[in-house]
Order: structure tokens, then C-alpha cells, then sequence
DNA sequence: TTTTACGTTCAGTCGCGATTGAACGTTGAG
DNA sequence: CTCAACGTTCAATCGCGACTGAACGTAAAA
């Protein structure tokens, strides 16, 4: 691997790792960003020097997220991975999935206060609200974003 | 604590876990998010079961989020914590941070590639259009949001 | 003064999830 | 058939960051 592949790796596996990720999963997903072909698990072990156990574990729950793709060539054997084709939008619906669950969580909370803590619950509703804009706000963006790729693609 | 509380907090510990803080920083949010005055150090600590040197460093490092405010009282030498009155606002700025540092990352592995790699150039560049596309439309909404919060205060 | 109740800092521990190596099943080549 | 290469699984390890307890500084009270 090139010096900039490296350093690109290491950097994704650092900010994998800070949004709760593994950081195998942030080098598999960096290296396979880089590389303009699918690439097969032994490979992706021996670049990034780690175990292909490893390997077969993160990629197969970045697929899981659709953040990748299986791909098979015919008379090989091998398992290959690629970026998905709609990289944007998944990661994106993964970061509106975690909104989700916090608004879902903060509902729960509010359901369960004793009835006369008026205070609380505002509070807790107005943040509920603000979930709920923000969500909105997204969706439509992705949505727009989606069509705009349609198009794009159409075009060709 | 009423078993509600508990149960609350469990939960967001957990949540903010699988977000990659650290889970009582998640215990001190969820507990000051359902609690109707601020809360001292000791306090929390109490009610958490854990250490006060865990609460002291999380309360100051979600202070530095402007998650919290820390608030203090005359003639009380200890220190409180409430919950941030625009906290939609700084939660979401916070995801707008990491939003922005991904795709930041994205620019430098783009700029480092070789000159011949166009297809890796253009996947990466779309990607950081997304990312664009998304951070605008965020922005926009926290702009909506924070007007609005303005003028529902005004009205009062 | 001494004592007590704070908050903060830091070296050390400890839990837990990431990572691994080995074992296994499978498939294709020789 | 045997052998090699591949992906997967799982028990076991290991690293690392969360968490703690003790020590410290400070300020108010006694």
C-alpha cells in the first residue's frame, strides 16, 4: 500500500473508532474506498495487516449495513467486497437510524414521568420536536439527493 | 431513584455507549434530563453510584459540548449542573462536528490521490457532495429552529 | 487554629469488546 | 483420492479506555 493509503486507513480506523465502530471497520471501509476494484478478504487482511477472521467478521456486518457489497466473479472463488454504489445515502440512513433511537428513547422517558412533572415533560417534548425537524429535514434531503442520482444516472 | 429514572438511564448509558462516549457520561445526561432542578456533584454521584471523580471529569467534558451548564448558588460553595436550555441545538451541533470532520477526511484522501486514479477521485468527490448536501440542509433546519425558539421565547 | 465538605487530578486497576489463532467445512485443482 | 486455498466460527487473549481511590488544594465553618 502507498504512504496515502496508509495514512488515509489509520485516519478512518481512528474516526471509526470514535463513533463506536471497530477500527477494522474503518480500515476495511478505507481501503476499500480506495481501491478501484472489489477486492477479496485475503487481500483486504494482508494489506491492512490484520486477521482474516477480522476481516470476515466487519465486513460481513458492514454489508449488514449495506455500506458494502459482496461481489462474485465467475470460476473464482473468492468472496469480493466493494464500496456500495449508494455509499451516501446508507451512511446516511445509518446516522438517522441513531436519531431515531434517541428520540424513541427520550418518548419513552416522558411517557413514564409521574403526571404532575408539567416541567419535565416540556422539556422532554420540545427535544422530541427538535428530533422530529431535524429528521424531517434530512429525509427530504436524502430525498432529494436520491432523485438527483436517478437523474444523473438516466442521463448517461 | 424511582424505577423510572433507573430505567432511563440505563438506557441512554447504553445509547451513548454504541455513540462512542463514554456510558457515564450517559448516566449524568439522562439523570439531569429528568431531573427538575440542578444537580451538585455529589448528587449525581450518589444517585449513579459511582465515583465522583468519574462526574466531575464527564460533567466538565459535557460542559465543554455545552451539553451542560454549570450553575451556582449563593452561598453554596458546590457546584450544579442542568441540562443546556438549547440542548437540541447543541446536540445537533455535535453531530454536524462529526459530520463535518468525515467529510474533511474525505477531502484529504482525495487530494492525495494520484493524478491517473479518476474513478476513485469522482466516487470520493460525490461523496463529499452528499456530505455538502446533508450539512446544508441541517444547518438550515438548526437556523429554522433556533428562530423559531427565539420568538416563542419573545412571546412569552 | 482544626475540621469538614467540596471539586479536581492522577496513577493504577479492571472490565469488556476488539482481535486473533486454530479448527472446521467446502470447493476446486492436481 | 490428496492437497491447497478460501471463508467462517469460536474460545481465548489482549489492549485500551472507563472508572476508581487516594491525595491534594481550597474555602467555609466550628
Amino acid at each position: 500500500m502507498e504512504r496515502h493509503v496508509v495514512r488515509f486507513v489509520d485516519q478512518m480506523a481512528e474516526l471509526y473508532e470514535r463513533e463506536g465502530f471497530a477500527p477494522i471497520a474503518g480500515r476495511v471501509f478505507a481501503r476499500l474506498l480506495l481501491s478501484p476494484e472489489p477486492m477479496a478478504l485475503g487481500d483486504l487482511a494482508r494489506d491492512l495487516r490484520v486477521s482474516k477472521a477480522s476481516v470476515s467478521t466487519e465486513t460481513r456486518r458492514l454489508e449488514g449495513q449495506r455500506v458494502l457489497e459482496r461481489v462474485t466473479r465467475p470460476g473464482d472463488r473468492r468472496v469480493f467486497y466493494r464500496i456500495a454504489n449508494d455509499l451516501p445515502v446508507r451512511i446516511m440512513d445509518v446516522r438517522l437510524e441513531r436519531m431515531r433511537r434517541f428520540r424513541a428513547l427520550l418518548g419513552q422517558g416522558r411517557k413514564r414521568l409521574p403526571p404532575d412533572a408539567r416541567g419535565l415533560r416540556a422539556r422532554l417534548r420540545e427535544c422530541e420536536r427538535a428530533y422530529t425537524v431535524f429528521l424531517r429535514s434530512s429525509q427530504s434531503a436524502l430525498t432529494v439527493w436520491q432523485r438527483a442520482q436517478q437523474n444523473g444516472r438516466r442521463a448517461k
